[in-house]
DNA sequence: CATGAATGAGTCTTCATTCAT
DNA sequence: CATGAATGAAGACTCATTCAT
């Protein structure tokens, strides 16, 4: 099941690599501002959120506000950038192991997502639920990365299914429920503050969508495969981004 | 496996009897304004829409549209609320035919909510979109309904699971798993205007979650079980909501 | 130099009668409105004034405006149309006089807008000096709105040559040069609340662009229309504007 | 006629003799900015025209350009009386000729303040246009630089009267008229980019004044006047400036 | 019941000017 | 001299809600 490994499985190496550049150009006022507007959106919500409430939480001018954002939508979809760029850094990170099993490639991105959605929670609930029903010209921008980032998945889950590693029906449909499957789970994960058991947490989510694509896997293995990845991360494989 | 036919699956019940008298004490005023605004919402959004925009739709002034409804959030959480009773008499109607398998049941179930979701699109989006991130307030009302929803299907799965039916890790995961794979399916199906294959797309989420749960099933029959709610649905079985 | 008299001379008079109309049609609001613009407009100038200024001085809201107006620039433009619409009619009216000279219509015209500016100095006072350099874009409207009147005045100008009435090298400067005469006169006139003596001024001014066009004339009878015109004017009739 | 030469007519040198002075001493950076400024306000207009605008053309920085000027609204000024010396110093240049008739004397100071409007397109737009209407006290200003041009004019209309040069019933109407016939010829001039016949237009605008002063003129050597002193000036005469 | 004119608090955004480096 | 980040007052405009008719 070597050749698993070789599969091609997306690319933000690119775009991550600069925003990394970019980031790091952003100067402290800036980065300020940006985690100041992550803490008030995702408190007060972005319509509630009126532009002076971040100033006055960054304890800066509204003047320099509009020295760094062009406006208060503006630096909200830099937010949901942000985020977008930290998920698929963690799953890219997550998949680029090579000479791994599909059943440790999908655990592996299962717990680093999972991982990357608590890591950052302010900037998470930005993206799930605050950019939701945002505005029509927002909601067009969400629906299109939704889409591409389900088509990708579909692309794979064919390619699984010709190798015989997947069973399903349908591979837009599974990857529509797979993509969705996240959702409800990170939002329920974000509500209770609980240090929950975050391992068994991505176990169980893992091991529900490797049933669903009837992936053979051992119980025992997928576990050590979460833990791996989370030592990992928690040591700091993402702190580049 | 008739046994699980017996099973006790959620009831809203009481919630739906009295909605369908109080739908039937609203007169025509009140449903022309409640129509009008589903429609409104679901084109410009929550926020884009101005209580004028639904007046001057529905051709009535703005005036009257306060005769009939407390104001613009009160008149948005009857849409919100009468959508979640809809999908809950959707479901209800679908588990309630006894001496059935597991799996016919859980077909019956994700087919019939499925079909609700497209039969009633602008309702559905509402639910989906424009709910999502409303206010803090509203968001918490949200949480709180779907907290109760996977807790309902959280108790079914520790059940299922002490009688042999399913086989997952954690039944609090995995509902989460199961109601989050409606939404981007939904979402996408939405999208799209095409009159899609709606067994073929039902099948396929049936399968997914049905596998993931490690219920046994048989292809054709889980393709029968949708066809025949599908048959009831289109018969008007819901036509009482 | 009867045939002068039938001398076509613009004709503002449809869009005039319909402005009557129109203007009856708005309400008291808006007229209350349209007038305390023009008097907090020239003297605090447009720049200057805000538009909670005008709500102050009208004593209504600020929502109030916006329902009669679209936004400050609209009224302006309003007032300034009315001004323009007035000199017009005051134009029309002077010229209309059939069988009569050459110069009594020159010497008419010329009282009659005199008049006019001075009957209507807040608005005159928007229309010569507020919108001036306003901004690009309105400045476009007035040099068209200039540019227009001035080439009625050159055709005029041509035809008068042909008949031999007026001596000039070039109907296009003249014209130019006939209708800056006014701006100077009437700045100045109005700096000055003394009620000057009208007829005096009206006299000079006529008899400074009759010797310019070299059209025969005789003091007295200059004095006369003038005279006439004026009793007209003040008889109110112009009244229906 | 030659009496007439010795006409005092105005005297705006002491101004002008200490502005080259002071102008001499401004530095590259002062020029920098004060062409600049031209440029940026009579293409944008003086209320859409931001500082930063200026500096960012200029290539400086903000803080440069409060070394230089004081705040927008001096440098401003300091524009608009610009182009009030330079008009001055082409009036005063063209009516120094002695020993020359009132008729000479008219349509050279009219040539050369034609001359001197084109010459200076960007500052006379900022006369003509930007400082019309600016504010209540630039409005002040330049209504007294106005009475006072005028004033002069009167006094020197009064004289000519006297001595029987030239025939108008009021001096103080006529100074505002003469005035006045400049402002929407250079306005229409300055519209049109076409290199128009130059010595036609001032010819025509020098007919239509001298006829309403009713002063004696050879039309031929009105056109030869203005030739020799665009030459003059081509060749330039007011170079010094 | 129905109307729609009136309200005014609340928001975003701009930009002339300053001042520490 | 030169810089340009920071300021914050000020202004245009919206819209949910009320209430007199």
């Amino acid at each position: 099941m070597n050749e698993a490994s070789f599969i091609y499985w997306g690319d933000n190496n690119m775009a991550y690599q600069k925003s990394i550049v970019t980031e790091n150009r952003k100067n402290e006022k800036q980065k300020l501002i940006f985690d100041t507007a992550a803490k008030v959106f995702s408190e007060k919500g972005y319509n509630a959120t009126s532009v002076k409430d971040i100033t006055i939480e960054a304890d800066i001018s509204v003047g320099t506000f509009y020295l760094y954002f062009k406006n208060k939508e503006d630096l909200f979809e830099q937010l949901y950038d942000e985020m977008a760029k930290i998920l698929a850094a963690a799953e890219d990170y997550a998949i680029n192991k090579t000479t791994c099993s599909v059943a440790e490639k999908f655990s592996r991105a299962i717990a680093s997502c999972l991982w990357a959605y608590q890591r950052h929670r302010k900037l998470a609930r930005i993206l799930m639920i605050e950019a939701v029903g945002l505005n029509p010209r927002f909601e067009q921008k969400r629906a299109e990365i939704t889409r591409k980032l389900c088509e990708q998945m579909e692309e794979l889950f064919k390619m699984l299914m010709e190798k015989g590693f997947i069973s399903i029906p349908d591979p837009k449909i599974a990857a529509l429920a797979y993509e969705g499957s996240y959702n409800v789970v990170n939002y329920s994960l974000q509500q209770n503050d609980e240090k929950t058991d975050f391992t068994k947490h991505a176990y169980a989510l893992a091991v529900y969508n490797l049933q669903a694509l009837k992936i053979e896997f051992e119980h025992d293995k997928v576990t050590q495969y979460i833990k791996y990845i989370l030592q990992e991360l928690n040591q700091g494989a993402l702190n580049t981004i």
